[in-house]
Formats: structure tokens, sequence, C-alpha cells
DNA sequence: CTAGCCTTGAGA
DNA sequence: TCTCAAGGCTAG
């Protein structure tokens, strides 16, 4: 039967990707996982897995494991209680409630993406912010002002970071098991309210009025939370390797401040591959793929990461490094070709801080950023929806259950994503412009990246784009 | 054994 | 009466 309910008919089946056709036992499920899990229950099949009970279970894979598909239905919340002992046909049975619950919710849901996307597209502000785009952007050479403390060497390191993709795995991690593939494991509400799948009770998100502040968080909040690398471990390590190349560096001349900036963002983009490496979802996908997410979001993740620590840690009237040094922002500014890039930044940190944006909504705004669809010639391109989808839905009722405004902290969350987007492309042209200066040291993950985008954009060939690829510049 | 299609029947 | 999630059937 095809499933003709409206919401959620694009949603792939959690256990294995196909169309679903449905509700079956529980969840929304393709026609072939129904009889599947119907045939294993009421003939108590005993199965067992020839490897390592790890198998990836998707549409072209799942008969090759019986086991790990069963494990992977009970996994992602399939009931064993729907199939009928007594096999009598017809009928309704006790999940119809649930059913019909989880129904509305998705139709909510996807109701305030397209409203918060639509609001997006449609807004004048942001069409403008655009279009303000400095197109008399200068590629001035004046240093940027140095930090108050730890001049640091740039010029003429031999810094020899590792590239792209050595940092990243270069075996498939496709083969491992999905741990957490569906947001129905943790949006449908059990029958009896105190045993969903994952422990989500979905009438919390009917009563959205209330501040939850505090209270149970969606559960795949806390996983994305879970993956964020703790601030001051990172402050630690990074200032530990950029003291590192200073002491390596000392007898290389004056330190360009500029230089000692990029160090610093090369540093920090270390950690993001580090992040992404080891996240939920991420690992899970091919090198490739991940290559290709990297390349296209790293300049926005950089920003982002810029921009949390302003609005969670930092300080009115200074930028807060990654190292914890701070910097006066008016100095910052007073440098030429930066001024408007600076400014935006001020103004956007200011709107987060005043709607006091939290961990938790940064660290699903980190999801939503680097699972992007859009980017061209991925091979798992449904997953890759799917977890964006599944981030969006995250923060979506993350915010339901902290705020009193229904729509209005999601969609000015997106805003202020899109503004982002804007700045980080402004921030890369700026980038560009100082590359060409040779102002850029050389050798360094930042360029990597940065000639990777060029080569994605212009759909030309680039060797920085091939898993086993180097650096050439 | 799989998976697509068919039949059934309680509840809305 | 209609819906739709159960179980059943069967070709491949």
């Amino acid at each position: 039967m095809e499933f003709r309910h409206g919401a959620g008919v694009e949603e792939p089946c959690p256990v294995c990707g196909d169309k679903v056709s449905g509700y079956h036992y529980g969840l929304l499920t393709c026609e072939s996982c129904k009889g599947f899990f119907k045939r294993t229950v009421q003939n108590n099949k005993k199965y067992t897995c020839a490897q390592s009970q790890s198998c990836r279970v998707d549409v072209s894979q799942r008969k090759r494991c019986p086991f790990c598909r069963f494990q992977k239905c009970l996994h992602v919340g399939m009931r064993l209680e729907a199939v009928r002992a007594d096999r009598i046909r017809g009928g309704r049975n006790k999940f119809g409630p649930m059913y019909k619950r989880d129904r509305a919710l998705k139709q909510q849901r996807k109701a305030l993406i397209q409203a918060s996307r639509f609001r997006i597209v449609s807004s004048p502000s942001l069409g403008s912010s655009t279009q303000q785009r400095d197109v008399t952007f200068t590629c001035g050479l004046h240093p940027v002002p140095i930090l108050h403390c730890n001049p640091m060497q740039s010029h003429g390191i031999s810094y020899q970071p590792p590239t792209l993709s050595s940092l990243l795995p270069s075996d498939s991690p496709g083969v491992q098991q999905y741990q957490c593939t569906s947001s129905s494991n943790w949006t449908i509400k059990s029958e009896h309210g105190n045993n969903s799948a994952a422990g989500f009770d979905s009438d919390e998100l009917y009563s959205r009025h209330l501040p939850l502040r505090g209270l149970r968080m969606p559960q795949l909040v806390t996983e994305f939370v879970r993956c964020d690398p703790d601030e001051q471990q990172l402050q630690n390590k990074i200032t530990a390797r950029l003291l590192q190349e200073q002491t390596d560096c000392e007898k290389h001349g004056n330190p360009s401040s500029f230089g000692l900036m990029c160090l610093m963002a090369d540093q920090t983009l270390f950690s993001i591959v580090e992040w992404a490496r080891t996240s939920i979802f991420f690992k899970q996908l091919k090198v490739n793929d991940q290559m290709k997410l990297l390349h296209s979001c790293w300049s926005d993740l950089l920003l982002l990461d810029v921009i949390s620590r302003q609005v969670l840690y930092g300080k009115e009237g200074s930028l807060l490094l990654v190292t914890g040094q701070e910097m006066e922002l008016s100095d910052v500014a007073s440098h030429a070709g930066v001024a408007g890039l600076i400014q935006r930044g001020q103004e956007l940190v200011e709107k987060l801080h005043v709607i006091k944006v939290d961990r938790q909504e940064f660290a699903c705004i980190k999801f939503i950023v680097l699972f992007n669809p859009d980017v061209k010639q991925l091979e798992d391109h449904r997953f890759i929806e799917s977890v964006q989808e599944q981030a969006e839905g995250a923060l979506l009722e993350y915010t339901l259950c902290t705020s009193s405004h229904v729509l209005g902290r999601f969609a000015h969350l997106l805003l202020c994503l899109s503004e982002l987007r804007s700045l980080s492309a402004l921030a890369e042209e700026y980038l560009y412009c100082k590359h060409l200066g040779g102002e850029v040291p050389c050798n360094n993950l930042l360029i990597e990246l940065f000639h990777a985008k060029l080569g994605m954009n212009t759909q030309a060939p680039c060797e920085c784009l091939q898993p086993h690829g180097g650096i050439k510049l």
C-alpha cells in the first residue's frame, strides 16, 4: 500500500533507507522491512552474523545479513508487541494514537521549517545584506593589530601541517552500523508515555509555551553537544601548538599579525576537522563525501566557531580568540579591508547574544551547516539530507521547548545562519586578496581548503579534492 | 527467503 | 463509510 498521508512521505525507511510505505510495527518503514520484521517475529527466527554484528544495512545490502537487519529494526524502534500472536487480520491496534501524534508532529515540524525558509527567502533585510557586499573591498596589506601578548612568528615558518585527506580516515567508515539513524526513534511517544524509544516525550512539544529550559531535551541535541570539544581543552591544545610553532620559528624575523591569525585559523580548522571526524553521522560517511562537505563549509564553520565563542564567552568591545586571548575590536576594525566584515560580524554576535543562543543551539547549527545536501556530487546525498533535516528538527524541537515564541526563535536562528554564510563568503574574499598578496603562509590547511572550494565552485578538477591528494600550491 | 501486492476489519 | 495497519499470498 502506498503511503498517502502527506507528512513524512519523503523520509526514508530508518532501517534500510528504502521508500516508506506507512507505519508498521511502531514507526514509518518500507514494505520489505515490514515483511522481514513480521516473518522474523512470527516464525521466531534466530539469525547469526558471519561478520562482527555491525554490517551495513541499506537497500542494496539488506538481504545480506538478517541478523544485523533485525538488530537495526529493534534499534530504530520497531515494536515486537505490534506483531499479533493470534494472527488476527485487520482492525486497529493500540498504536493508533501514537501514529496520529507522530503524524501531527511531523506535519507541524515540516510546516514550521518551510515557513522559516520562506521567511528567509523573502526577507528584504537579508537580500540587502547580501547586496551590501563591499565591492570596493580592498586588499590592503596593513598588519592587523597584534595581540596584547605572545607575538608569534608567521613569515618564513617551515609550517608543514597535514593535509585534509590525511586527517580523515583512509578506509570507508560506511561499514559501520548506523547508530542513530532516524528521528522517529525519539519523536514517537510510546503508548504509555514513559517508555518512548529514546526517552523524548512528544507531549512536551505541545506545551511549547512553557519555559522548559533545564528539562529533558531532544536526545539528538544531547548527542550533538556531546560531540563538541571542551572549550578549555581546545584552548590549551591550540595555545600549546602555537607556542610550539613560535619556539620552532623564533629565528625567522618579525612576526606578522595576519600570519599569526592564519596560523590560529589553521589550528582551529584542525580542531573543526577533528570534531567532524569523530562526530555522530559524519563518521559514517565515506571519505569522499566527508571531504566534499568540509571543503564546502569550512569557512562557515570557522566563522561560526569565532562567533559562538564571542556569544558564549566574549566581552563587549573585544574579540575573544581561541587561545583565550583578547583583542580590542576597535583595533581589529581599524584595519583596512576588514572594517565592514568586523562590523557585520559584531552585529551578528549582538543579535545572537540578545536572544541568548546557547551551546545546544550552536551544536545543532554546526550540524546543519556541515550536512549540506546542496553540495554537488555527494555519494550519500539522501543520508546527508536526512541528517540535516534531523538537525533542523532537533533545533526546532529544542527551541519549542525553550522559547515561548513558537516560530520566532527558530526562524531567527535560521536567518542568522544565512547572515553567517554571507559573512563567511566575504571573509573568504578577503582571504583570497591576502593570498594573492602573498601574505597567507603557504602549506596550511586554510589554503588547501580555500583552493578546494574554488575548484568546487568552478567545477574544475582540483587535486585537493582527491582523497589522497596533497597540497599543490 | 524476499518483497510487492492483496485482504481484512476495528476505529474514526 | 472510509482509513490504514495488521496478516496473507505468491512470483521470483
